[in-house]
RNA sequence: CGGAGCGUAGCGCAGCCUGGUAGCGCACCUGCUUCGGGAGCAGGGGGUCGGAGGUUCGAAUCCUCUCGCUCCGACCA
């Protein structure tokens, strides 16, 4: 993409209504604009980022068997009726009615519509295990959405459904997703570190909340710092292999992590002084295993080998997709702007051209971009007519994790400058070799 | 929903107390100079002061109502 051409209505100063620096550095790059509380719009390069981020959900849900699908933001309050969750929601809830007086909602979850398309479809155990998901807008009507994305009103989430016969398929269910999640946050460039979670009414004795640690978090965390050394690396996963999936879910649930809401002072002192560590986190996903309580309320059954039938062991399983820009932004920055993981930067490098209308870098600069999307990348030029400072400025502030310098000086010895946006260095190379090492640094990815 | 505050140009703000025909910085447009970390000078465009009603000769300013947004608290992916 060539800058000039593009739309990205950068902002030099803070707005005021921003507090937290996700939320600054989203509306400074020109990523979101509000359009009511806790609505927004998303810009060109904020839309880039939320659509890398599903992609990745995406992948790695359809990795471990799961089934996409689609369901409507509205919903017919009938469902909701049968659950018995109509009234208990609350004023969360956005109710509307359409204009033959009927009763809809705007969704702020799936339960009831994923439970009447599968007990209309489904009827025998041999169609089973099954984990339908989706990712979609959903509304919660806070009463006070803050923090930009992180607490919005509308958010795009991915959740997910399984469908299971007995208790223990359900389990293995439930740690495919903790499986499949560790690897979706870590291709995302985050340290998620999977909590046991609280309950609540609904009853399920497993659940897990995932949360990246930053200080702005909403939650007090309580975690041995062994858990953050933890990862998945290039491990390859059988997510059939019911032990294999376990035992990743042990290795990663072992050490102590828990939220204020299930810590345990008492368990949390055994763990060495040294590795002790209370901070914050901001919650990305959560899975949830609660056995039959919307099967039974509505009537989701199927028969079983013996010929009986019974209702279906379920789990939900959500991941906050738009939150997660917040997330990413609020582990990954500095003074300057945004510091994109490569895994979800909006684009893959910026190429600076220091002396915009020089014939020399002009075309240097056109040539490095053909290049690097020869590759397979996809550069931002920056070929506006502006000073090399409000270039500098530009590209620090929306955080493309690498940055190609052309210039007169270095170009006179066949040079420009490769740098890296996380630590600041620079290293003068050849164009050919720019491109080459970009090309390799995003191999894979 | 309890408490506090703010709506004046695209963004950040002053002006309001003490009514008298709206201002600053950034951004934008034109020209010249400048050109490796948000340039300088000169000129220029842009605002029914959130909305409605009221008081007054006269309202951004005072009064009433209303809408929107923000912060603290309770609540939440």
């Amino acid at each position: 993409m060539r800058l000039s051409r593009y739309f990205l209505p950068v902002l030099k100063e803070n707005p005021a209504e921003a507090q937290i620096v996700s939320h600054r550095y989203m509306l400074r790059a020109g990523m979101i604009k509000q359009q009511a509380a806790g609505i927004y719009s998303w810009l060109p390069l904020g839309f880039r980022v939320l659509k890398r981020i599903e992609q990745i959900v995406h992948e790695e849900q359809q990795r471990a068997g799961h089934i996409p699908l689609l369901m409507p933001t509205l919903q017919p309050a009938d469902l909701w009726r049968e659950s018995g969750r109509y009234d208990d929601y609350g004023q969360e809830m956005l109710r509307i009615r359409d204009r033959h007086d009927r009763d809809m909602l705007y969704g702020p979850t799936n339960e009831e519509m994923i439970t009447d398309i599968f007990r209309s479809a489904v009827g025998s155990y041999k169609q089973l295990p099954l984990t339908l998901y989706h990712i979609q807008w959903k509304f919660r009507d806070e009463v006070r959405p803050r923090f930009g994305v992180m607490r919005g009103r509308e958010f795009l989430m991915k959740d997910g459904y399984s469908f299971d016969l007995t208790r223990e398929d359900a389990l293995h269910a439930y740690n495919r997703h903790m499986v499949s999640y560790l690897r979706t946050y870590e291709r995302m460039g985050l340290t998620a570190i999977p909590m046991r979670a609280a309950s609540g009414p609904i009853g399920g004795d497993n659940t897990h909340e995932f949360l990246v640690l930053a200080q702005t978090g909403e939650s007090e965390v309580f975690y041995d710092e062994a858990v953050t050394e933890l990862t998945l690396g290039n491990r390859k996963v059988d997510y059939d292999n019911r032990d294999e999936v376990a035992a990743i879910c042990d290795e990663f649930t072992a050490p102590y992590a828990r939220t204020d809401e299930t810590h345990d002072p008492s368990v949390f002192e055994t763990v060495p002084e040294a590795r002790r560590r209370v901070g914050r986190g901001i919650e990305v996903g959560q899975i949830f295993y609660f056995g039959t309580k919307y099967s039974d309320s509505m009537g989701a059954t199927v028969v079983t080998p013996d010929g009986s039938r019974v209702p279906v062991e379920m789990g939900s399983h959500g991941i906050g997709v738009s939150r997660l820009l917040g997330a990413i932004i609020e582990a990954s920055h500095d003074d300057k702007g945004i510091i994109w993981p490569e895994g979800v930067t909006p684009f893959h490098a910026g190429i600076v051209n220091l002396k915009q209308g020089d014939g020399a870098t002009d075309s240097a600069c056109e040539a490095l971009y053909g290049a690097l999307q020869a590759r397979g990348l996809d550069p931002l030029y920056d070929d506006r007519d502006e000073r090399a400072g409000a270039k500098f400025a530009t590209m620090d502030l929306i955080g493309l994790p690498w940055r190609i310098t052309v210039g007169p000086r270095g170009l006179a010895a066949n040079k420009v400058e490769l740098t890296c946006r996380r630590t600041g260095e620079s290293e003068e190379m050849s164009p050919e070799a720019a491109v080459a090492k970009l090309a390799e640094i995003y191999e894979g990815r």
